[in-house]
DNA sequence: GTTTGCGTTCGCGCGCGCTCAAAGCCATAG
DNA sequence: CTATGGCTTTGAGCGCGCGCGAACGCAAAC
C-alpha cells in the first residue's frame, strides 16, 4: 500500500495482461472523471499519494489550489486532471525538476505546446528505454533461476534447462 | 554516459529489438567473459559504475577484494562474476539491503539456496510489474501525445487519432 | 619533479517526500 | 456544556537510499 495504488487500479483495470486495447488505454487516460471540488484527502485517496505530496506539489509549484472559508483546501476538476497526469508522470519517472518546467510551459500559454510535445516525446523515449533495460534484467533473472547453481557464478552452467521466456 | 554502460552494451549486444533468443540471454548473462586479475578501474569500467561504489560495495560487504604488494585491489573472475550479477540486481532496482542479505545467504553455503531462489523469484515479480507500469505509462504518454491539445486536461479529446502502440 | 592512479576517511548532496509541532474548526459522546 | 478525537492549516526540519567530493598520502611512471 505504498504509492502505487494508483497504478495498481490501472493495471486491474486494464487486466493484467490484454495487449492493452484502445479501450483499456481509454479507460486509463480517463481514471478520473472528476466529478466536482475534492477535499485534500479525497484527492489523496484517489491518487493514492498522501496529503503531504500534495501540499508538496503545490509548494513546489505543480498546482494551484483554491481554499474553502476555513482556509482548507479545495481541488476543482482542472486541479485534479493535472495532479493525475503529474502523478502518472512521476511514476514513470519523471523527476520534479522536468515537472516544473512543464508545467511552466503549460502556464506560459499555447505557444509552447511544441516544447512540451518534446518534453513529452523524449519522456516517451526514456520509458521505452528503461522497458527494454527492464525486459532484459529480466531475462538475465530468469536465466539465472532457471539455472540455478547457487554462488553468484558461473551463471553459464546447464544451459540445456534454460527456458523460453 | 551515466551509470548505464553496461546496460547500453547490452542492450547492443541483444540488437535492440530482438524478442531475445536464447543466444541473446547466452551473450547476455555471458557479458563478463572474465579473463584474469583486474584492477578497480577496469572493473569501474566494465560495470560502468565509478571506483567510489566499488569501493562502496566492498563496505557494505557485498564483495570482497584482495590486496597486491601495494595495497591496491584485484579483483579476481569470482569478483568480478559477483559483481556483475550485483550491478544487474541493483540496474533492475533491487535494493542494498536485499543485495546484503542475498551475499550473506551465498556465503552461508549451499543450505541457502532455496530461500536464494526465493528472493530471485520475488524479484522476478517486481521486474515484470514494473514494466507492466511502465508499459502502461508509456500508453498514456503516447496517448497523450498523439491526441496532444495542450494543457494538462482533458487527456481525453480526439479519441479518432489515437494510434495503436 | 610532477603527473598519474590508487588508497582511506569524513562528510556532503540530491531527490523526494515524511515527521513533528502548534494551532484551528467540526463532530459526536458523555 | 465540555471533551475527545479527527480533520485541516503552516513551517521548519529530518530521514533514507545511494553514492559522490574533497582532502590527504604513497608509489610508480613520464
Amino acid at each position: 500500500m505504498s504509492t502505487d495504488n494508483l497504478m495498481a487500479r490501472a493495471l486491474e483495470t486494464v487486466g493484467d495482461d490484454g495487449p492493452l486495447s484502445v479501450e483499456a488505454i481509454h479507460r486509463l487516460t480517463n481514471l478520473a472523471d472528476v466529478p466536482g471540488p475534492m477535499t485534500i484527502a479525497e484527492v489523496a485517496d484517489l491518487l493514492d499519494i498522501t496529503p503531504h505530496t500534495l501540499r508538496y506539489y503545490e509548494r513546489a509549484g505543480l498546482v494551484e489550489v483554491a481554499r474553502d472559508s476555513y482556509g482548507h483546501r479545495v481541488y476543482d476538476a482542472e486541479a485534479v486532471r493535472r495532479l493525475v497526469f503529474l502523478t502518472r508522470m512521476r511514476l514513470s519517472g519523471m523527476p520534479m525538476r522536468d515537472l516544473q518546467h512543464y508545467i511552466s510551459l503549460v502556464d506560459a500559454g499555447q505557444g509552447t505546446v511544441p516544447e512540451r510535445l518534446d518534453m513529452l516525446l523524449e519522456h516517451r523515449d526514456i520509458i521505452r528505454r528503461r522497458i527494454r533495460e527492464l525486459t532484459l534484467s529480466l531475462a538475465a533473472t530468469e536465466y539465472k533461476i532457471a539455472t540455478y547453481g547457487g554462488s553468484t557464478g558461473p551463471d553459464v552452467a546447464v544451459l540445456d534447462t534454460a527456458t523460453q521466456p
